[in-house]
DNA sequence: CTGTTAGCGCTTTCAA
DNA sequence: TTGAAAGCGCTAACAG
């Protein structure tokens, strides 16, 4: 706000502020000199168009939301990343917002959103939502573009990676290892993204025909401590040889949990967990990982919104899916 | 954008839109009775006020800008967490520009965010950045904060961490141990934050009698492998029994570097590093770290800004040092 | 306690 | 090719 608006800048000009405006836009009504000559001012005087007055005349805000549960998380934040990269090629801005996992936040924020102050959405809902009511009012009023967590049954742009297969494989892998009994430590058990991934554990045990199964469905899993607790009761009871943990939280509880029953890892247990911690490497025990695309998803998220704001997005609303990665390390590995 | 604006709503109620707009900021000049029924019909009709008009209007944005180099980073993110929460007390929104070290990108956001976007800017500046010039100019327009990544002169809130004494108590610890030949690994060159971590180190050697210093400065971090490369030489022709890594980037080249020369983490190198890794427990070698506040960092910064933005800020503009932790683990403890 | 009116800074007809 | 004027939706000064 350096005090300089339109008016200033065309009386300095001699021109009219309707002229200097269509300069600055680049408007094919003006000639080119006067052109630089606008230009030349502007950017002498540092002049800066004020949003709000734009954004309240063309009713568009050159801005969008991310809603995502949390920031402070390997997957959202590299999502974050892809998203801000697209934002900035289209000088378009971008407001974040964390639900820490609460439906009512998600519903809060989404209401605040709905006057304008956004061109679009792009959200990873919490993993306590399950009521799609509203979202269904709301994608009639706004683009809204659902990113790994997202709804099943509504007619949006919806994005996951293959949590289906992703795990589908990771358990083959165990059982390849030599693994008979695996164990799969259930998250997100409320969504989709949670039920395609144990879906995905079960098929692949049962086109093996192993009927050992163990789910230990962590209903809330923001406590470590309590995590820790169940998944040590878990491995003294049923003394499983392979673990899958459908969500990075809970690879650090399991860790503990076998480290205090003096397991050895992974030779007396395998572990393979979702997470998108870059420095994964340097886990010990070397710890297998399926690791999502999250920044490739957040670009893919807003180009397509960005498609979608431009009016030429022409697709129809099927769930697009990338592809997760399955990172073996160390002595997990049996090749 | 439900369509329904304060004019609607005050046709609705048979009321004038000035009545309606002060009935729903809750003035004193209005009656009890028809505050309710205003709240009542806004409820009903979903009203939400258009922000770029009340912005227009007030020339206030209810928006707060984080300019940081990266999002997907363990400090980073949290520090937006922190943030991210103090505004949503106070109901106001977060943009996130992302810098990646660039020192014309984040000339480029804080230019565009002197229009009254926002109003006030977080910064963390990009390790590139050395001029202050530009930004002895803005913080004179808008109320800016610097937190973690800070000028040495500029007289506005800074908030940083004990760069210093974390780095000097690191070297002490491992003096401790029994090192002889500490190696330090200096990244952030550019910035008061590296030169207060890397005069910590000396310090501590210096108070301690101990003669052998080295300093591998990384001017360009971004590299893995050519700080692996770095690294292994470093290992190969200093022997060093003890590397403080200053940021957490080089913690994973650093253990790469050691297990190619077979060399054992920590009987003999012992490693610490500055990180954010919530799941560094999990790493091994056991890593000791220096863990900096920067959810707190967040919130503290955060807090502050609104204390200027309600004019309730009347400290004056000394740094502001907020504790780390050394977080010892595993085999590395020598007490 | 409520209404009328003007205007925030910009864009966009419409007219010249 | 440019200018005059209206108005986006809201708030605040002023009037009653």
């Amino acid at each position: 706000m350096s005090g300089i608006n339109i008016k200033k800048l065309a009386l300095e000009l001699n021109l009219s502020a309707a002229t200097v405006s269509r300069a600055l836009r680049d408007s094919y009504e003006i000639s080119t000199e006067t052109k630089q000559k606008v230009w030349a001012m502007a950017k002498k005087l540092n002049y800066e168009p004020n949003p709000s007055a734009s954004n309240l005349r063309s009713q568009k805000s050159k801005t969008i939301a991310v809603i995502i549960p949390e920031v402070a998380n390997n997957f959202f934040s590299q999502a974050i990343n892809g998203i801000e990269e697209i934002a900035r090629t289209r000088d378009y801005h971008v407001l974040i917002y964390q639900t820490h996992e609460n439906s009512e936040t998600e519903i809060a924020f989404i209401q605040r959103l709905l006057s304008g102050r956004v061109d679009g959405i792009l959200i990873s809902i919490s993993k306590e939502t399950d009521d799609n009511q509203l979202f269904k009012e709301i994608i009639k009023d706004i683009p809204v573009i659902f990113f790994d967590r997202v709804f099943k049954d509504i007619d949006a742009v919806k994005i996951t990676t293959d949590d289906y297969e992703s795990t589908y494989n990771a358990t083959l892998h165990l059982i390849d290892c030599g693994c008979k009994k695996i164990a799969y430590l259930m998250g997100l058990s409320n969504l989709e993204t949670g039920k395609k991934r144990i879906d995905g554990y079960t098929a692949a045990l049962n086109d093996n025909d192993i009927a050992y199964k163990n789910e230990l469905i962590m209903a809330d899993c923001t406590d470590d401590d309590e995590n820790y607790q169940q998944i040590k009761k878990l491995l003294i009871t049923e003394k499983p040889d392979g673990i899958i943990s459908s969500i990075e939280e809970l690879a650090l509880p399991c860790y503990y949990a076998c480290k205090d029953l003096n397991l050895n890892i992974p030779a007396d247990v395998k572990i393979i967990s979702f997470s998108n911690l870059k420095t994964a490497p340097l886990l010990n025990p070397s710890l297998t990982t399926i690791t999502q695309p999250a920044f490739e998803m957040g670009k893919e998220a807003a180009t397509i919104l960005f498609k979608i704001l431009d009016k030429k997005y022409f697709e129809s609303n099927e769930t697009l899916i990338l592809k997760s990665t399955l990172i073996k390390r160390g002595s997990t590995r049996c090749e």
